[in-house]
RNA sequence: GAGGUUGUAGCUCAGCAGGUUAGAGCAUCAGAUUGUGGUUCUGAGGGUCGAGGGUUCGAGCCCCUUUAGCCUCCCCA
């Protein structure tokens, strides 16, 4: 027998590591809920044709294809068909529809634009929904990267008003107030890119700009230069950029600066007015009273920053994006989350002009960042708070009457199933981290009552279950 | 797709310059202790040293091949 193992790049998630993980869905939801957002879940898998092309070249690499279905069944016809298909295969690493037409999920987004274009006539936009499921991805696994992982997305669709970026930039600023975690919250247009690709006077290159740019805090300005030269950016496109990203002060300033350098492009203008309307928005989303003041504002980690670097990968983004990161100086994190607006994301399966935006949770990231700072709440780690001892016999009977007792009090209660020696019992409880042990004996039932042993501190009382089951609970 | 690194008990790892029968801690089980846990003490079980080949009188250690995991780059969450 071979050793067990699961496939590379996923996880088994323990009890507490699951307790850990609901606590950040749970938190998640409730505010996706708050803002009025509707849950929406869709299948692990998807036709394949509804993913392939979404997601760039590389991307259609990344998505794990499922093996058809009666392939084993060798009739001579499907040999004949399989022996056919099989040059194609060769030839080109890509799947054909003989040997896969299925494939996992590879984000939330893509199925979402397929659901809405499905069931168009039943929805009314604009269309909130939120969704928290896994997807997977055959890219090589890493520190914080895996083959299986989930995503938490938020997005409106049927609506252009800047009032939906403003909202999802506030879900983000509840969100990581709650989850105590300090936050950048990184935000740019897609029209400023192409702007500053007008102002090389290469709009074509906006592409190579872009991900070029998006380098700019790992490798600096000298390495970007470098890239964009290989890239065919001519040294004036080159210092047009370097002009514009170095550009300082607060986000008012750099946007004033920007409308100032771009003032001649219509492109430039139009994203200059969508951050400020954006953050305009977002300001007084914040507000808790109406005319109380400035001092009134919900609490909050976040600190939003215009940064014109600020790319992302995916290319169907039109218009604001955003990218969050953790700002605590001892958390080294890529981001714990992004969005942004498309406008056009329906098109891709035929119902045009419906404008999307939404935002991403990272939440294997929250989970590492959450571990890193120490902040998750102390009672997630509590399962069962009660547990009896079995003395077997009527003893055993006795016991079963008093957990049920305790579980319509709401305690989480077991009775240790087996008569086992007391010694073992009291180890499991110790093991188990319960704070409760409760000891029916033979003394205990012929006074209808019951020993609590508080395990925490060692102290032991003979109660009826009435008087245990308040001691339990205060 | 390119590169680096590791693989020895269920888990975490030792292992001398090639030299008898491969070790420790934790975990498991049993006992000291059939109604009092955490920290003790005693004992036990458990290994094709990732796989295959080669060098050698002799390989866990050296060489080749292969496989799996982890990490970095690319890209992304």
């Amino acid at each position: 027998m071979s050793k067990p193992s699961i496939p590379q790049g996923t996880r088994d998630f323990s009890p507490a590591e699951v307790r850990r993980r609901r606590y950040i869905l749970d938190t998640l939801q409730a505010l996706f809920e708050l803002y009025g957002f509707a849950p929406l879940e869709t299948p692990s898998m998807e036709n394949l044709v509804t993913l392939t092309g979404k997601y760039g070249e590389e991307g259609d690499r990344l998505i794990f294809k499922i093996l058809n279905n009666g392939l084993h069944e060798k009739k001579e016809d499907d040999k004949a068909k399989l022996n056919a298909e099989w040059d194609k295969l060769l030839s080109r690493p890509y799947s054909t529809p003989v040997v896969t037409e299925r494939a996992l999920r590879y984000d939330l987004t893509i199925p979402f634009a397929r659901y809405v274009v499905m069931h168009q006539s039943e929805l009314s936009f604009p269309f909130r929904r939120y969704q928290m499921q896994p997807v997977w991805r055959a890219d090589r696994p890493q520190k914080g990267r895996y083959r299986e992982f989930w995503q938490c997305d938020a997005d409106v669709v049927g609506s252009t008003s800047l009032i939906n970026e403003a909202e999802l930039l506030g879900i983000y600023r509840s969100a990581f107030a709650k989850l105590q975690i300090p936050v950048t919250i990184k935000i740019n247009s897609r029209k400023l890119l192409a702007a500053l690709a007008e102002l090389c006077g290469m709009p074509d290159k906006m592409m190579d700009i872009t991900v070029a740019l998006d380098k700019l805090d790992k490798i600096g300005w000298v390495g970007v230069a470098k890239e964009l030269q290989e890239r065919g950016i001519t040294d004036e496109g080159i210092w047009q950029i370097e002009k514009v990203i170095n550009v300082t002060g607060t986000n008012d300033e750099k946007l004033l600066a920007y409308s100032d350098i771009m003032q001649n492009s219509p492109a430039g203008i139009a994203g200059i007015n969508e951050l400020s309307k954006t953050l305009a928005y977002y300001r007084e989303l914040g507000f808790r009273n109406w005319g109380s003041g400035a001092e009134n504002w919900e609490p909050r980690t976040d600190n939003i920053l215009v940064d014109i670097s600020l790319a992302r990968g995916l290319n169907y983004y039109t218009g604001v994006i955003v990218e969050v990161v953790c700002s605590h100086p001892d958390v080294k994190m890529g981001s714990i989350g992004g969005g942004g607006r498309y406008d056009d994301l329906t098109g891709l399966f035929g119902l045009k002009g419906l404008s999307g935006v939404g935002i991403s949770f990272g939440i294997d990231r929250i989970y590492d960042v959450l571990e890193e700072l120490k902040a998750f709440p102390e009672q997630l780690a509590e399962g069962t708070v009660a547990m009896l001892v079995n003395f077997g016999g009527e003893n055993e009977i006795y016991a079963l009457h008093i957990l049920s007792q305790l579980r319509t009090a709401g305690i989480a209660a077991e009775i240790y199933p087996d008569p086992a020696k007391f010694d073992k019992q009291m180890k499991y409880a110790n093991k188990r981290a319960i704070s409760y042990v409760l000891l029916p004996g033979d003394e205990e039932r012929l006074q209808g009552k019951v020993s609590l042993k508080n395990f925490i501190s060692g102290q032991q009382q003979l109660l009826s279950v009435e008087e245990c089951i308040k001691m339990i609970k205060s």
